[in-house]
RNA sequence: UCCCCGAUCGUCUAACGGUAGGACAGCGGCCUUUGGAGCCGUGAGUCGUGGUUCGAAUCCAUGUCGGGGAGCCA
C-alpha cells in the first residue's frame, strides 16, 4: 500500500478509507472536502478538529476543501458569525477552495423538491406540527400515514408552488418526503423537507418564505459541490440513510458520508448553545474571553494555530466518544511557545528588596540571554539597582522542607544578576511582610561566584527604578469540574463554574524590555509562565493574559506535602 | 421497550488473524544561571462468557456497560 507524502503523525480510520477509495479509483482517485458551519455561533475547538480533519486530508491527497455555511434557517443565523468564521479559519492556517452558502442552492434545492413531488415521493402536509408529531409514532411504536400522504402530483405541485408565493402562513404546511412511516429509523418516517418561514434571511433578504430543513439540503450541497468525502459528527449516523435516499432518487453525485467522535474536554463545554448562554447571561467577558474555548476566546488568549494543528494531529480521531485530557492540548501550547517565544522578567506580587551593600546611585547593565531554545533570538541588557522586586512566593519566612528559594540567611542567584543574602525582614503592623533586606556579592556578577560556591535556585526579579507597572490576568479553567455537565439533580452546567477562573492582579512589575509591546505579542515571564499582550491594553497601561503556567514540579512536591 | 454506533494503559490512540506500541499524565534519575526546557529509565491496558482457529484485541454468538435517535433545529 502506497503511504501519500506529508503523512500526518498519526493514521486515522477516515484517512485509511480514502486511500482505500484512491486504491480502488473511487472517486476518479480524487478528494475533495468541505467544512460545514451553522453561522450562528462562534467556532470553537471542537471545530478545530473538524476543520484540522477535513483541511488536512484534503490537502494530504491533492483535494480541495470548501468552506460552506449551512444557513437554511434564518431564525438564529447572523452576518456577525459568518465574519468571524472566515477569520477563524484563516488564523488556524487553512486556505478554502471556495466559500459558499447552503443559501446559494436554494433554487436548485427548490426544483429538486419539485422533482420529487413529480416522481410520487414527496407531498405537501396540513398537518399541525403537534398532529405530525403524533402521527410519527414513538421509538418502540411505528408511525402512521398523514391523510394528506395521497394527495394528487397535480394538487402537490400547486400547492408547493403557493406555500413558496407566500399564500400561507407559518407554519401552516410542510413539503414532506413519502418514504416510510414504519422505519424504525425515525428520519425516515416522512421526514420535513421545507417548512413556511416569513422570516429575513441574512443573505437572501425576503426573497423565500419556506426554506429547505439541514436534512433535505446538506447531503445536495454536498453534492452539488461533488464532496467525495462528507465528513460530520456522530449524531448524523441516523441522518445518512436519509440523505443516501435523497441522493439516490434524485439520480445525482452520492457523496460518502463518515461520521467521526466530536471532541471533548476536560474541564470544558463544546457546545454552541452553552457558549452562548455564557456570553448571554454574562459569565464571561464575550465570546472571545480568554477563558472561552472558542478559537476566537484562545487566541486572545495566547494559544497558536501551529499547537492547535499539532494537537488535532495527535488525538486521533474515531467513533469512540471520549474525552480529551485538556492538559494534553495544554502540553502542545508550551511545546510551540518554549521554542518561539523570548523570556523576559515580571514580577507580579512583588516584594521589595533593598539590597544593603549596594551603592545608592548606581545602575548596571546585566545582559540576558533571550531564549535559550533559539541562539538566533540574541540578548538583551536589564537594569539592575539597588532596590528592587522580587517574587512574593520566592521567600519564606520559615521555609518549608525543599523549598530553596529565600529565607532569612539564605542565598540565592537573581537571574542574570548577582548572588544575594537574605538578612532582614520588615514587616507592618499587621505582621505582613513589606520589605526584604539583603546583601549582595560583587564578584558573582552574571550568575556565578569566582568561589565556585553553589545556590540552590535562581529567582527573577526587577529594579523598582526601571520597572514598569502593569494589568496582569492570571486564568484557571472557566468550570471546576472535569466534566462540566457532570451536575447533581436539579443543576445545571453554570453551577460548575469555577469562581477563580479569573484574577485580575495590577501593579505588576516588568522589565523594561516591554515597553512598546503591542497586543498579539508573546513572552514567557521567567518561571511563571507564557502570557500575551490583551487587546484592552494601551500605550501607557499594559495589559498580559496568562496563556498557560509553566509545569511547576514545587507546585507538586508543594502539594504532596500538605497532603500528608 | 425499538433502531443505530461504540468498548485497548489514568486519558487519547495504534494493531487489519501472528511479539499489544505511541503520546500525554504518573513515578525515578541525569542535566541545568528558569524547581523551565532537554535527556534516560520505569510502572500501567485488550469489558464478561462461549465459540471458530495451530494462533483472536482483531472473526462469530451472547451478555454487560456507554453514546445517539421520536424539532416545522443543525
Amino acid at each position: 500500500m502506497s503511504e501519500p507524502s506529508n503523512t500526518p503523525t498519526q493514521s486515522n480510520f477516515i484517512r485509511d478509507i480514502m486511500i482505500a477509495d484512491r486504491e480502488s479509483n473511487k472517486h476518479g482517485g480524487t478528494v475533495r472536502t468541505r467544512f460545514p458551519p451553522e453561522p450562528n455561533g462562534y467556532l470553537h475547538l471542537g471545530h478545530a478538529k473538524s476543520i484540522c480533519l477535513n483541511f488536512g486530508l484534503a490537502a494530504e491527497f491533492g483535494g480541495t476543501t470548501n468552506l460552506r455555511f449551512d444557513d437554511t434557517n434564518p431564525a438564529r443565523e447572523e452576518q456577525e458569525y459568518v465574519d468571524s468564521i472566515i477569520d477563524n479559519v484563516r488564523w488556524l492556517g487553512f486556505q478554502w477552495d471556495k466559500a459558499l452558502f447552503a443559501s446559494d442552492y436554494f433554487e436548485q434545492l427548490y426544483q429538486w423538491a419539485v422533482q420529487l413531488i413529480k416522481q410520487g415521493q414527496a407531498f405537501v402536509c396540513d398537518l399541525p406540527a403537534e398532529e405530525m408529531r403524533k402521527y410519527r409514532g414513538t421509538l418502540t411504536e411505528p408511525g402512521t400515514h398523514s391523510p394528506y400522504r395521497d394527495r394528487s402530483i397535480e394538487e402537490n405541485l400547486d400547492l408547493f408552488a403557493r406555500m413558496r408565493a407566500g399564500e400561507f402562513p407559518d407554519g401552516a404546511r410542510t413539503l414532506r418526503a413519502k418514504i416510510d412511516m414504519a422505519s424504525p429509523n425515525l428520519n425516515m418516517r416522512d421526514p420535513v423537507m421545507y417548512r413556511i418561514l416569513h422570516a429575513h434571511h441574512h443573505r437572501t433578504g425576503d426573497d423565500w418564505c419556506i426554506y429547505p430543513m439541514y436534512d433535505y439540503a446538506h447531503g445536495q450541497s454536498d453534492s452539488i459541490e461533488g464532496i467525495t468525502h462528507s465528513i460530520c459528527t456522530l449524531e448524523f449516523e441516523d441522518h445518512r440513510p436519509l440523505y443516501d435516499w435523497f441522493v439516490e432518487q434524485l439520480g445525482i453525485h452520492h457523496p460518502q458520508q463518515i461520521e467521526f467522535d466530536r471532541l471533548n474536554l476536560t474541564y470544558t463545554v463544546l457546545s454552541k448553545r452553552k457558549l452562548l448562554q455564557l456570553v448571554t447571561e454574562g459569565h464571561v467577558r464575550g465570546w472571545d474571553d480568554p477563558r472561552m474555548p472558542t478559537l476566537s476566546g484562545i487566541r486572545r488568549r495566547g494559544y497558536t494555530p501551529e499547537a492547535l494543528r499539532s494537537f488535532c494531529g495527535v488525538i486521533g480521531v474515531g467513533k469512540t466518544n471520549g474525552i480529551n485530557e485538556l492538559g494534553l492540548l495544554e502540553h502542545y501550547v508550551r511545546e510551540d511557545l518554549n521554542k518561539r517565544v523570548n523570556r523576559v522578567m515580571a514580577v507580579l506580587r512583588p516584594v521589595k528588596v533593598v539590597i544593603e551593600n549596594y551603592p545608592d546611585d548606581t545602575v548596571e547593565l546585566l545582559e540576558a540571554v533571550n531564549n535559550p531554545e533559539d541562539a538566533a533570538a540574541g540578548s538583551r541588557t536589564v537594569p539592575f539597582s539597588k532596590v528592587i522586586y522580587i517574587e512574593q512566593d520566592d521567600f519564606r519566612e520559615v521555609p518549608p522542607k525543599q523549598f530553596y528559594r529565600l529565607s532569612p540567611g539564605k542565598e540565592v542567584r537573581l537571574r542574570w544578576g548577582f548572588f544575594i543574602t537574605c538578612t532582614g525582614v520588615v514587616k507592618n503592623d499587621a505582621g505582613e511582610v513589606v520589605e526584604l533586606r539583603a546583601t549582595y556579592d560583587p564578584a558573582s556578577r552574571g550568575g556565578n561566584s569566582p568561589d565556585g560556591r553553589k545556590v540552590k535556585a535562581t529567582i527573577h526579579w526587577v529594579s523598582a527604578a526601571h520597572a514598569i507597572d502593569a494589568e496582569v490576568r492570571v486564568y484557571e479553567t472557566l468550570f471546576s469540574k472535569e466534566n462540566p455537565n457532570q451536575v447533581p439533580e436539579g443543576g445545571d452546567f453554570l453551577d460548575n463554574i469555577n469562581p477563580n477562573s479569573l484574577e485580575v492582579l495590577t501593579g505588576c512589575k516588568l522589565e523594561p524590555a516591554l515597553v512598546g509591546s503591542v497586543p498579539g505579542d508573546k513572552v514567557q515571564f521567567e518561571r511563571l509562565g507564557y502570557f500575551c499582550v490583551d487587546n484592552d491594553s494601551t500605550p501607557g497601561n499594559l495589559v498580559f493574559n496568562r496563556t498557560v503556567a509553566l509545569r511547576d514540579s514545587y507546585a507538586k512536591i508543594e502539594k504532596r506535602e500538605q497532603g500528608k
